[in-house]
DNA sequence: AAGCCGGGGAC
DNA sequence: GTCCCAGGCTT
């Protein structure tokens, strides 16, 4: 044992019982809310997640409603989250376990780990909370906070040393509490210990045991090698909008719609939506460009405006899109013009001429926007979606 | 072991 | 701007 934490278990658990923050997973921890919560906490604040738990879970309130989600749906239910592979492996996983294991959760640590999207924390995390198993569950926080109490300097970006925390927490679980023991190192490390700015240590039920507090060197630890520079990646969205004469018995009305694209299955945004995009930052002459074909054929039947948008940047974990936007807009001259034909066109042009990388284009009205999961790296032109 | 995968809040 | 969050999967 590399450091032992026996001495922190009943302050913490004292501690929790006081200062647990009220969840709702928290007050009904049933298998399934459990397990959605922790594949939602991955990564993301608990005030992010609340509002989208309570969504999910009256949407689909049982793994066998998850299980059998249409895609679409699901992807909505998660849009604005993040990390969008933890939703299609939690679908994933719930279809193993309706076939597999009768429709329940396993109870088994190891058979646990075994389903997508659960790795060690989220096993332990169920493990514990769920069945009363006693295995640790090491996140961040309790990463943070286990290194500052020991004074260590270990570098926790390394597996080796979460590994090495594991094996030490495992000695040390309380048999009667476990999941509780393990919540309260996290929520201490979510509230006192915390990432961001100097943790409150006047408030800390083990500031007594902790060897950072004693030292002065809380700022210092825990210790994380640095991380790669984000790439930056120059991107041109085009707003492509129809508009076109709809004639119905004795009235007219103007009908406009947008073409958006499914993004492809694996990478970045996998399977989500997205307005069709070309590689770098065009100017308005190259837009034109890559739209002559149609200009030739349909100037006749439609205006053809293109009007540059701001251009906008969005910032992912490893990746920058610096962007610029173009609107797109044809307007249907005569009653005659063959709309379909000129959508047909346009997609031509985009996905067979290798433009762009993704598929067909998908033409939708503004109200339909809300049954496609839109991410919000296109917050910057989803308003001219009118 | 290192890279890939979101979005937002706090500083 | 930088950091990091109730991490896991792929290479």
């Amino acid at each position: 044992m590399q450091y032992d934490y026996s001495e922190t278990v009943e302050y913490l658990l004292h501690w929790f019982d006081y200062n647990a923050r009220i969840l709702r997973w928290r007050i009904e921890p049933s298998a399934y809310y459990i397990w959605i919560s922790e594949i939602m906490l991955q990564q993301t604040r608990v005030e992010a997640v609340k509002t989208y738990f309570d969504h999910f879970v009256e949407e689909l309130p049982d793994i066998k409603a998850l299980a059998e989600c249409e895609e679409e749906r699901l992807l909505k239910l998660w849009e604005g989250l993040g990390y969008y592979n933890r939703v299609r492996n939690l679908q994933k996983a719930a279809q193993i376990i309706m076939k597999d294991y009768q429709g329940q959760l396993p109870s088994d640590y190891q058979e646990l780990l075994k389903l997508p999207g659960i790795g060690s924390y989220t096993a332990g995390a169920i493990a514990s909370n769920v069945y009363n198993i006693p295995v640790p569950s090491v996140d961040g926080n309790v990463l943070r906070v286990a290194k500052r109490i020991a004074g260590s300097y270990d570098d926790i970006t390394k597996a080796a040393v979460k590994r090495q925390l594991e094996n030490d927490l495992r000695e040390i679980m309380p048999e009667d509490r476990p999941g509780d023991f393990n919540q309260s190192l996290m929520e201490l490390g979510a509230v006192i210990c915390i990432p961001n700015g100097k943790p409150l240590c006047e408030q800390c039920p083990v500031m007594h045991l902790c060897k950072a507090f004693q030292e002065g060197i809380q700022m210092k630890i825990p210790v994380k090698s640095p991380k790669k520079s984000r790439k930056i990646e120059d991107k041109t969205l085009l707003l492509i909008e129809f508009q076109y004469i709809e004639k119905k018995e004795r009235s007219e009305r103007l009908i406009n719609y947008y073409a958006i694209q499914k993004r492809m299955q694996k990478g970045l945004l996998a399977g989500m939506w997205q307005l069709p995009s070309l590689e770098g930052k065009k100017s308005t002459l190259q837009i034109k460009k890559y739209l002559q074909t149609f200009i030739q054929c349909y100037q006749n039947n439609f205006d053809i405006a293109i009007e540059p948008l701001e251009e906008s940047k969005h910032i992912f974990s490893h990746i920058e899109w610096h962007m610029k936007g173009y609107h797109i807009k044809l307007i249907q001259k005569k009653e005659s013009a063959k709309v379909e034909d000129a959508k047909a066109q346009i997609n031509e042009l985009l996905v067979y001429s290798g433009a762009t990388k993704q598929q067909d284009l998908t033409w939708i009205q503004a109200k339909q926007l809300k049954d496609y999961a839109l991410p919000s790296a296109f917050d910057a032109y989803r308003g001219y979606i009118q």
